[in-house]
DNA sequence: GCCGTTTTCGGCCCGACTGTTTTCAGTCG
């Protein structure tokens, strides 16, 4: 078992254990060794050969054991035995708003509903409303809560949230009196899927903002509209949230706002031990019955007053970023700004829609001192990839484009298939006139893990492969991952020299932050790339640094900010390696 | 179930809102 079943085996019991009434400290436990589980860079069965389980935090004896026994059998006892009790089906229950375990346990002891199904087929019938603690008002809300589940499903890409995040904030700027205003919640730390946008301003007049949020053209509905939250439901289906706070207690919102859930549980939990208090109007010295407020207006001052540095909102996941704060040793996170040049786009000659030249003329008005222009290889046909008169062809196209957008390098480049056999899909000798080698799977997804494991490191073996781009292949919401160990792919590429990409388009973002993290730990360059397939599809880089950021990555890390010199240098082809392996 | 230079037992983050209530439980973030 992978990390990420190991780490859903335990959300679902502690899921299971919250449904029981068991105690919440218990089901805690199990929560947030999940969520540890689910953010480790490392394979746990790797932990496990080194005896390390008990070192991760979160993690004691039980709960390591039950690890052991997941990765011997594929199973836990403990699991297996819950969801005798309790059927699975009761998951999908709890993802309509509005109903909780405890909800799903009256449900379930007292009417036998286990499904979204029978729960709607029961609220439509009238049955909700004579439950203990429950009402007509509960039974209408499940209903809605069961329509907005089927329509718009979970959660958002983080590229959709953001457009619509920025227009709802260019509406409040032209048409109410608001003063600061910052996106809160999951997209400011840019997770790669938002649950709901949460934004956060201050204001004179709180009720003016939320009378024009609420009438905003984007609405298709207004959850809950009072003097200092709103909700509303956008056409789009996304929920957002706008919150006023008082100018004084800015900084503890957008703090508390900000989360994770997990970040802020753990910087209370060492506030208490210090005698402090946090919430989301300040900090407070606990002085016996009396409190003393020390801070609120700015962010600093909810983690100075720890003794912490303050921290960029993409490490608030608590995966040690409050230690490393503690410690002094917080990485200097890499910037937008550090960005030097742009190794995967796609112009006309395959499947992009705009010339070499407007390719150079955007990415230079970007500030960036070099591209790569990395269009499709011969078997992608249905993006019209190039054959090899085509490239050739292309190569005198960059030339005259090079003198016609001086200021800034246009690497000769492709995006080169890896085929089925782990092959390059032009010949070697074709490779080498090139100035930069990007290899990627398009195709066989569907292969084992240990086949597409020996197809990638197959190509990364080839000498003129200077970068693997999109490594696993995923599309956000739309396409898993194929299946890949990502380990051997990550050792391969450090052994080799090859760089690995992450693909800053926010359907992609591959790497994504967990192995981004795990590649700075093997020593594996990395390039931030936005596989731009238009012009106006290279302002989308900043999606790409902010997985990074996600992965504690610095512009050390990442080669594409070096100058152009230095870039060239540090590619796989610059290594003396590479020179002896094509005579031998 | 986890954890500890104030503890190996007794703690474990905080508040708003809503609906069903008569003082509070459940949900959410």
């Amino acid at each position: 078992m992978n990390n990420a079943e190991i780490a859903e085996v335990f959300s679902q019991i502690a899921t299971l254990l919250e449904i029981k009434g068991e105690n919440p400290f218990r089901v805690r436990s199990y929560r947030r060794a999940s969520e540890t589980i689910a953010n480790l860079t490392e394979d746990l069965s790797a932990i496990r050969e080194r005896g390390e389980l008990r070192g991760i935090p979160g993690i004691g004896a039980a709960i390591a054991g039950k690890i052991e026994e997941l990765l011997d059998t594929g199973k836990c006892a403990q699991h297996q035995e819950l969801l005798r009790e309790i059927p699975e089906t009761v998951f999908e229950m709890l993802e309509v708003q509005g109903v909780g375990p405890k909800t799903v346990k009256l449900l379930w002891e007292k009417l036998g509903i286990a499904t979204v199904e029978s729960l709607e087929e029961a609220a439509r019938g009238g049955l909700l409303r004579d439950l203990p603690g429950l009402g007509e008002k509960t039974e209408q809300e499940i209903l809605r809560g069961i329509q907005r589940l089927r329509e718009y499903g979970e959660r958002t890409n983080l590229g959709a949230a953001w457009v619509l995040a920025r227009g709802i904030m260019d509406h409040l700027r032209e048409c109410a009196p608001v003063e600061r205003m910052e996106p809160a919640g999951s997209l400011r730390r840019m997770k790669e899927t938002i649950g709901d946008i949460d934004i956060l301003v201050t204001s004179q007049r709180p009720e003016e903002v939320m009378e024009c949020f609420v009438k905003m053209d984007c609405v298709a509905q207004v959850l809950a509209h009072g003097p200092t939250k709103s909700s509303v439901l956008t056409t789009e289906g996304v929920q957002a949230d706008l919150r006023v706070v008082a100018p004084e207690s800015w900084g503890a919102a957008l703090q508390y706002f900000t989360g994770s859930k997990q970040h802020n549980v753990h910087l209370r939990d060492l506030a208490v031990r210090a005698g402090f208090k946090l919430n989301e109007y300040g900090v407070f010295r606990v002085k016996g019955k009396r409190e003393e407020r020390v801070g609120g207006e700015r962010e600093e001052e909810m983690y100075q007053a720890l003794g912490l540095e303050w921290m960029p909102p993409e490490l608030r996941e608590d995966t040690g970023e409050i230690e490393a704060a503690r410690e002094g040793r917080l990485p200097r996170l890499v910037e937008l700004s550090d960005i030097k040049g742009d190794l995967q786009m796609h112009s006309e000659w395959s499947d992009g829609h705009n010339t070499l030249i407007e390719m150079a003329r955007a990415a230079k008005a970007l500030g960036y001192r070099y591209i790569a222009v990395t269009d499709h290889s011969v078997s992608e046909v249905q993006a019209n990839g190039m054959s090899v008169e085509r490239l050739r062809a292309r190569a005198a196209e960059i030339e005259k484009a090079r003198k016609a957008v001086p200021g800034i390098a246009i690497l000769n480049a492709a995006e080169v298939d890896i085929k089925g056999d782990g092959s390059l899909d032009y010949p070697d000798e074709v490779l080498a006139e090139l100035d930069f080698v990007l290899a990627s799977v398009h195709s066989g997804f569907k292969a084992t893990r240990d086949a597409m494991t020996r197809r990638i490191v197959k190509a990364l073996e080839n000498p003129h492969v200077d970068a693997l781009a999109h490594p696993t292949g995923r599309l956000i919401g739309r396409r898993e991952p194929y299946e890949v160990d990502m380990e051997a792919v990550l050792e391969a590429a450090a052994r080799l020299g090859v760089a690995v990409e992450i693909n800053a388009h926010p359907d992609r973002l591959d790497l994504k932050d967990v192995h981004a993290r795990r590649a700075k730990e093997l020593g594996v360059k990395i390039l931030i790339n936005t596989d731009a397939h238009s012009a106006d599809q290279l302002s989308l880089m900043h999606f790409g640094v902010a997985t990074a950021r996600r992965g504690w990555l610095e512009a050390a890390d990442i080669l594409n900010t070096l100058p152009l010199a230095r870039f060239k240098r540090s590619l796989r082809r610059a290594r003396p390696g590479r020179k002896r392996r094509r005579r031998g």
